[in-house]
DNA sequence: CACAAGATACGATTAAGTTCGTATCTTGTT
DNA sequence: AACAAGATACGAACTTAATCGTATCTTGTG
């Protein structure tokens, strides 16, 4: 049996993957690795050896018809985004959301984010 | 020259001891792994073990003036809390703060949380 | 002052994550 | 059909984290 996809937690290098194809949809292992270059040095088999341990994990998806895999994030940036939140609200945050939005807005949050969250917190009025 | 200390990520096993010593203050081995056991099986050496490496870190810092000494977290609660999560802002929310905001809060949040966080939000008016 | 209780120190083991070199496979073109 | 380009697969090396057994040290008490 499978593990749940939705319970594992991406690594570090994992996220950094699955930020290039939420970013630019499904692609190959060259274009993954050509968008990571931009920011970081990779060598091409690392970024290749990452996404096949993710499609064990089942974190991506791959299309394997073509000669050059083309690979997909498994879950949505969402879904994804949700479960890495409630795992640290839960292992620095004693459960409590409150108080990792406090901690969350500092000085350095721009009055435009504060006003999307504003927006937000209306929104939930009904 | 010691590596800076608000630069570094407690781990997981390291995160669970800064939550014991942040919540019964500074305490001996014998007490944080007291502690610890309510909610986990662990090895007694394995939490010194832990805790010397943290020291190593300058994670906790620690009174040897007695036979067994007496740690105690290097950084506050609210430090640490903010650190984490800024890390996990900019690597799975692109920096926008708005976005984990909106993330950390779904149907499970309590009436009452959501009421503490409009609080804070009003706070900010000035 | 010896000893036992209980403390720290140390080293080994195991697992996971990251990286990349090399081998092998596939396919379009000559 | 052979070759070269470029793809995947595989395995090894290295690092960090986590766990714990064993050795050693310290000290109050008889």
């Amino acid at each position: 049996m499978a593990r749940d996809n939705s319970a594992v937690k991406p690594t570090e290098a994992e996220l950094t993957l699955l930020n290039v194809l939420w970013q630019i949809g499904p692609a190959t292992v060259r274009q993954i690795h050509e968008a990571v270059s931009t920011s970081q040095r990779t060598g091409y088999t690392t970024v290749l050896k990452i996404l096949q341990i993710m499609h064990e994990k089942s974190l991506v998806i791959r299309d394997e018809s073509n000669r050059a895999h083309v690979y997909a994030a498994a879950n949505s940036e969402m879904h994804t985004q949700s479960s890495l939140i409630k795992d640290l609200i839960s292992k620095a945050f004693g459960g409590s959301t409150s108080k990792l939005v406090m901690r969350a807005i500092d000085e350095s949050t721009s009055a435009q984010e504060i006003d999307d969250i504003r927006q937000l917190l209306n929104s939930l009025e009904k």
